[in-house]
DNA sequence: ATTTGACTCGCACACTGTACGAGTCAAATC
DNA sequence: GATTTGACTCGTACAGTGTGCGAGTCAAAT
């Protein structure tokens, strides 16, 4: 008579509360079971529920070491920038050295393809982005840039190497587990009616998503950084 | 007896069924409504429920004319790509032509902040994104650029432009009604610290965050897109 | 007059982020 | 040793989300 049976818990059947086994929870590990879960499930995958699970927590436990899930990706966005190399101009040149950032990113990108978003969410402030940032301005610095034109040079490798590294691996986060091939064949009555209308595009898509998908993002990235770099050198002051 | 009080709707209450007075819900009409909803709140601000509110429709209605949220975004995106305006390379040259579809993407994301995030979800296959991208690709065929080049070309440009105008746009998105002053006074004691840690860094953010900020955005733009094309320049095999 | 098929929509389900307040514990204080 | 404090946890609740389902409504075709 006591109990409904449909009663979410009852004194009775609910365990005693979880001795304090572990020291506490820890900034530090929250974030750890974040990225476990980012880098696994990509954004979506992470909700505060989840995470609680995972860590062996109640669902709201986190709320009091981290404000909101916001701030909780601010701080595994710094984490993984810890991930960015730059190296040094003295040594290897300006060039080598920029050279060396943006793959470095676009890597980081691609291990952690949650950043896309993140990354445009306004300026990043955190000690590791701050350490990179100014680590790539001494780059530049070397290279001669001074003023706003060693912020505007930065920002252009920066904005490029965020637009592909985006564009690459939003590919791999939207269709997960189809190649590039199979992609191309499911396409194949849409591609009919472009060949008719759009010759141009149809040709391009065939070029792209061809066999070889790897490679040619390998190329592009190689063909555009020497690009931008190139235009780069044509604003440097000290040749 | 017949009725409970707290019952969501009962026969007595609840209004006849609307008339079908309005023709019917249409594709069309959905975007259109969908766009008001982004452009005004981005897109957190549309939901399927709001959606249909603000169509004088159910909250569920939609779901016969469009199969999920997803595909609505996608007619939305291909809907604000119909703004994109390319100039004719035979009269301009393609550098100019270049620019002026750098220019019109650039803004068509100022506009509408919400598709920066959607122009990375893989390739657009709609109709009015594979009209713009026939035409920018003649303007690189124009520059004497062919096969896989010709597709590193115009990637190049447009990931550059959705790097720059991606990072713009979610300033304003961000933080709404914060002018880039105050939010520099926000910045007061952290600025400190970095004065002493990382003096590039905190030179760097002065510089960039100053009354004029949006001088600074315009320059910088001006600046990379420069960068960008003289870079594509050394690469042309005609010049 | 009846059938058909296009279209609408209420309800339900499983899920989200997070505010709140009650509870639990280890260490500091008396 | 008893008491107080403050750090920390977590169950519950609320308002919201996208969407599957099935019953319902209507205009046009038969």
């Amino acid at each position: 008579m006591a109990g409904k049976e449909k009663a979410p818990t009852s004194v009775w059947t609910r365990p005693e509360r979880r001795r304090r086994e572990q020291p506490t929870l820890s900034r530090d590990q929250i974030v750890d079971a974040a990225l476990d879960l980012l880098d696994a499930e990509g954004l979506a995958g992470l909700s505060m529920r989840r995470l609680g699970t995972r860590l062996n927590a109640g669902a709201t436990s986190v709320y009091w070491h981290v404000a909101n899930k916001d701030e909780l990706l601010e701080l595994a966005l710094d984490r993984v920038m810890a991930e960015v190399r730059v190296p040094d101009p003295e040594q290897e040149g300006w060039r080598a050295a920029a050279t060396g950032y943006a793959r470095s990113v676009r890597a980081l990108i691609h291990r952690h393809p949650w950043t896309v978003t993140l990354f445009a969410g306004g300026p990043m402030l955190g000690p590791n982005a701050t350490r990179t940032l100014d680590e790539i301005l001494a780059v530049f610095e070397h290279a001669g840039f001074t003023g706003h034109d060693l912020e505007y040079a930065w920002s252009t490798l920066i904005d490029y190497v965020i637009g592909v590294a985006g564009n690459e691996a939003s590919w791999h986060t939207g269709q997960p587990g189809v190649t590039a091939e199979e992609w191309m064949e499911s396409l194949g009555p849409y591609l009919e009616g472009m060949d008719a209308q759009h010759p141009r595009v149809a040709a391009h898509i065939r070029e792209i998503w061809a066999k070889d998908y790897q490679n040619v993002l390998e190329e592009r990235f190689a063909f555009g950084l020497e690009c931008v770099l190139n235009g780069l050198a044509t604003r440097t002051p000290t040749p």
